[in-house]
DNA sequence: TATGAATGAGCATTCATTCAT
DNA sequence: TATGAATGAATGCTCATTCAT
């Protein structure tokens, strides 16, 4: 019956901030900012409604955390994975495939990330948010490497960021695709579908390739 | 004071929904189907809001009607084009001017294209539409003609309708890269500034036929 | 292509306001006042909505036109009826018949009937009726009867406003019972059940005159 | 300050129910379905309109559990007074007074249930409710002791659906007659004005009672 | 911290009424 | 006189947010 100490509180508010921010990524990606209820976002966290509201000022607020979590992640694993020093085709492709995998594993994340830059302008006022702001996460590491290897001379010619986003536009088209094949696979645990899965992400990623790759 | 024609009443009719369905693209390219507002739409058109549901049954009605508007253009569009009798790659090629114009022109429309996917399950029921079926109207008509192209030698080999979602991946980024410029650069009427989004527009397109391109 | 002359016009105007007056009827005795739209009215009517505006001022003003039209049709024929110098017990018991008569005819009639009572405090304010008015027409000659019949010594002794009110709803509740078994033989036009709801009026009047009789 | 019990919480459930659907027999009362708002009822429960949202789906939901709840209660009283051993026609005049002493404690009630059966087709499809369904309530009982009365040869001869039909007739219009009387002694608490509404109420029931006694 | 009852602003929809033709 | 397009106030209903416990 003794109160929880500080610490004990601090690591439930963490725990309880992640649950509800986990159950409205699910809710977002299938219903949108404007279409998410807060009610929703309870249920799915098994939670009263009430109680959101002890941890996130309101819906919008909520939003931008999430926003902000997610892209800091995002842009996280995308810097990391673009700090290694490997050939720029090498680590592009390499993304390819890291970003398709976990679309395997969190489908909702591939929905997030194209409904995001629709909503994003529900979050911010315009002063807060530069048009271009949210692509960074994504665009800019690529942009940088693409930029490296028109140096040195495996990526042709051409404006890098427009590449970069042609780039992500390859890929992200190729994550709905697989998507799709998931969602008609839901059930189905065989190997040779686990396998059709592995040799469209291979697909996936020579395609988005031959868009940078030089001649 | 004779009332009016029934000719007359249908042309007014005829008229007043263009005139909805217009304001109804514009408001929802912003804000998506959930956070648009009848009155929103009906201020835009410059009408009462309840002539609204003179015209449409209910907003699902009305944004039904938009979208199988919209995507029967844009099919009809598309196949039309498709159709001639030309190199496919030439046509693909082509076909991403055509696109991109088409941006410059009506701004509206890139933002329709990238929210729709998303809404169209709020639109109708799942029976009545099968998950794959909005894109028909874009990626149907591509895949044919990469189909073609990959018998002839032109385009590599790969899975066809995959190809022709990357393929409108890349579009749909460039598009949306050409948007945001356009946007910038409202109010400029500069020549230079024209001459600069249609080099803009072949960078997209040449991009965008690598992804297809043999070899 | 003569204008009409004034006596053509005013001939018009008179037979569409019974039209008008005849589809609201059967309208209300459906829904009632506040679910009954003019809309509908006019489509019964097969007008123009707009046109109903022509020949009443509102809705309120054509149901208090409807109301007193009925009424006083309902208070002529009961007074006519009730004029004739017969036996008080006959009076009564061939009124009975008379009005079951009626909702065979005019089914709508019987639930017009048991609405208007309902409705009527929407149609004038407090101070334009009282609030046992809408009964007069009924009430008032069959308790005139009544009272005769008192005096005669066929009428046993009570009250007369409260036992003609009683007889009425012994009346009103075998014209509901009718209705509903004419409802159930529609279509049928056997002289069997014609007969059959000839059998019903003469019971309903029976049982009615119980209700007076004296002894 | 820790949150209410389950047990707490469905307490004050059942009680808001309760009240709401209290308030809601009064407008509904004077208004009949279509005119009654939600707001009407919330404000004469002195609650915010969106609890009443809180409670019942909506307004047809709301509208069924009051008259299904009602009816079960009015079938309860009906069917237990029936239940005793004793002469039809005593029971039949003790259940046309036990109305009428209801009508003086709850005058909504006598409009409610001249109202129902007008409106309970707006609550119900046509397929969940036979036409006559409404009236078991009322009628069943007491049919089913005037078959009794019948078979003793203390009720006169005929259909016992209708008799009885006729017989709540009677009683209803003097209901009405009460009710009427009530209202214009409002505020009048003199014993004599008391005194006169037992008087009348005596007189309904004997009046009633004529109806089915035999001879 | 946790619950869910309570509030009320906001939006979809309806419908009486007006108006241009 | 006749039509139906146009208006907007009113009402059903939703949902973000607050509050009592």
């Amino acid at each position: 019956m003794s109160p929880r100490t500080k610490e004990q509180n601090e690591e439930i508010r963490r725990q309880r901030k992640q649950e509800i921010l986990r159950a409205a990524t699910l809710v977002y990606a299938e219903k949108g900012y404007s279409a998410t209820e807060i009610g929703d976002i309870a249920a799915h966290a098994r939670l009263a409604r009430g109680l959101v509201y002890h941890y996130f000022k309101n819906k919008q607020t909520l939003f931008r955390e999430l926003y902000e979590d997610i892209m800091a992640k995002t842009k996280q694993t995308t810097v990391s994975h673009f700090q290694q020093v490997r050939p720029p085709l090498e680590l592009l492709s390499e993304y390819a495939r890291l970003v398709c995998m976990q679309v395997l594993k969190e489908p909702a994340l591939s929905r997030f990330y194209m409904r995001i830059s629709l909503d994003v302008h529900l979050l911010y006022t315009e002063e807060q948010l530069s048009t271009f702001e949210w692509v960074k996460a994504f665009i800019e590491p690529i942009a940088s490497v693409i930029e490296q290897g028109v140096q040195q001379g495996s990526i042709r010619q051409g404006s890098v960021n427009l590449m970069a986003m042609q780039f992500w536009g390859a890929i992200s088209q190729g994550m709905n695709y697989l998507g799709q094949l998931q969602q008609e696979q839901k059930g189905t645990t065989e190997q040779t579908e686990n396998h059709q899965l592995m040799t469209v992400i291979e697909e996936v990623t020579e395609t988005a390739l031959t868009i940078v790759r030089a001649e």
